[in-house]
DNA sequence: AACAAAATCCGAAACGTTTTGGAAAAAATA
DNA sequence: TATTTTTTCCAAAACGTTTCGGATTTTGTT
């Protein structure tokens, strides 16, 4: 509870002095800091933050802006394991994180550019959000630097980082290829979400350039959902048995897919190869365990971070950070029967 | 930018009764109380928090403290899910959330009562801390109210909430029991950790309970690892070939339980039921899917942020939440053969 | 010793709000 | 009409800090 003026007092110096010496400016004698910082550590005192952002209009805040943190994030860990990255990198940086978390009837009460002002926050991250979502209109026009997480939006004021998925998928494709399959199909999420066209992207690029010539019926779409993609997965395997591979656009689909090989009783990776995306949890644990293209979410966090914080001290004009991701082979790939 | 001056020059009035009309004071008339609400909503002004808080001595912030907030917490989703928890609660009573996140070398820098007075926080949730982590200590000491999720600390200032071990142990034992087992084997985390004391008392208890005498050679501590409860387990089953049923205090040690049997030759759950707690994800997707001892950890998160809020309210003398917990019989558990 | 330069300090304003203790004006009562 | 009550407003202080501009003291130079 004590306050710089307290010290003042104690030390028989001004306020103004002891600002200054607890700060390490030049023009306060030696001693005098000394003297007034030993007081200080004796008082016990911590400078009050709030008092320091007010004056100086700097909050050191940054405002995390999770949709809808909430249980269903559960199923994998991508939202908690960003969340870390951004936490570890902030905190390296000197940055306080405040939450926000959102849901439809909170936007209605409250603005994006209220909700930041409020608490002025110097900049904010956001997670979750879905490319309709009403604050990212607001993002664009305010003047609030702001860091996406896997949404392609740039702006003065706005950037975003994400993974290359055009580029994770060719490398599942060329994988699969490599192994010698031929009759690759893929089950893809649907075509609303931006990771599913780029996923597709990088999945008609490496056909191509392997001389494959790609089949239109070989893809279908499994909405990101385990059972449609069993489903999805069924029918194609049945109508077409050459099928020898099979590309997933999330892990949670390669599992549907796992058990549609089941049913239609092709063995993984004997008869039919699959490979994921995601890497999240269950991947290692499936039987067999999956192959698949992981993002390093700690690592997009923690970017995020480092992209905001460039971005409030102006000390880059990048509004963009695209990350690799990896391919990690397990059990559910193998060469094709000959 | 608007501030309160703004909206008192515009609407010829002074700051105090724009503030008193914002805030819907009686003593303003109701046509000069509208007039500035609309002024205020068309100069588009939002209220300084830090300054409000500055004047009120009142932040309207809670910190959360989270010991660790790393990629290592992911194996499970306790930390995630606990959050969650906390975040919605929090937000139901208006009280913002800002994340400390601690370890050793940052908490030789700053103690912790200078952590939340810098930050002005009301109060603090403290998560993911170890019963020997020196702000344990502090927290005692210190006036700022706070609540430990899942250790027992009682005091004036600070209270706990977690769920009842002992009863969740119980509840296992005693399904198993119920399925006609008797030679049941527990493996255990360390005698360190709280939850391991008290998850032992159940298993004790019921034993009792049920006039089964215990054997103690069958309680064994795998370290909460699946790597050593393997190991653990292995030794175990070929000592005692007569055990039936294992209770794991970890979904995680219960996997390596599941190996364990795989390599001494064990069906489960034919040969050999096992029990699990925590019922992470991967649980229900093993092979067998795990039968387990579930804790809402969405909700060990809600009541830890409602038991604060009552706290910095003044509107409670409860200190401590104990909340149930639940079995989930899945496929691991089955009669013995007879 | 006289002056300039450097070192050290401080008063006061500012940040944006709330709140206290009235004052002025309007309405009610006698 | 004179007095009291109610309504409506406001000036100023306060919260804890930083910073501007200048004042005072010390040191250095000649």
């Amino acid at each position: 509870m004590a306050t710089i003026k307290d010290i003042a007092k104690a030390a028989g110096v001004s306020v103004t002095t002891v600002s200054r010496a607890l700060n390490d400016y030049s023009d306060v004698n030696e001693k005098t800091k000394a003297r007034i910082k030993d007081i200080a550590t004796q008082l016990n005192y911590s400078p009050n933050a709030l008092a320091r952002s007010l004056v100086m209009s700097k909050s050191h805040t940054i405002g995390l802006l999770v949709s809808e943190l909430n249980r269903s994030g559960a199923k994998d860990m991508f939202t908690y394991e960003v969340m870390c990255g951004i936490n570890d990198a902030a905190s390296d940086q000197n940055y306080d994180l405040i939450l926000f978390s959102t849901n439809p009837i909170k936007q209605e009460q409250k603005s994006y550019s209220q909700l930041c002002r409020e608490r002025q926050v110097e900049g904010v991250i956001m997670q979750g959000i879905k490319t309709d979502d009403p604050y990212l209109e607001e993002v664009i026009e305010s003047n609030i630097p702001c860091v996406l997480v896997d949404v392609e939006l740039e702006g003065d004021n706005v950037g975003y980082v994400s993974t290359d998925n055009v580029f994770g998928a060719q490398m599942a494709i060329k994988h699969l290829i490599n192994l010698g399959h031929e009759n690759i199909a893929m089950v893809n999420g649907h075509n609303q979400a931006r990771v599913s066209q780029r996923r597709f992207e990088g999945y008609e690029r490496a056909l191509k350039e392997a001389g494959i010539p790609m089949q239109e019926h070989y893809v279908v779409e499994g909405d990101f959902l385990e059972p449609k993609a069993e489903t999805v997965a069924t029918k194609l395997l049945t109508e077409h048995p050459e099928i020898t591979a099979i590309f997933c656009a999330s892990d949670l689909m390669a599992l549907g897919v796992l058990r549609a090989a089941e049913r239609v009783g092709k063995k993984v990776p004997e008869d039919l190869s699959i490979v994921g995306y995601d890497d999240i949890m269950l991947a290692q644990y499936a039987h067999p365990p999956l192959t698949t293209v992981a993002q390093d979410k700690y690592q997009i966090g923690y970017e995020s971070s480092r992209l905001l914080t460039a971005m409030l001290q102006q000390e880059t004009k990048k509004r963009k950070v695209i990350l690799d991701n990896q391919l990690i082979v397990r059990g559910s790939t193998a060469p094709p029967k000959s």
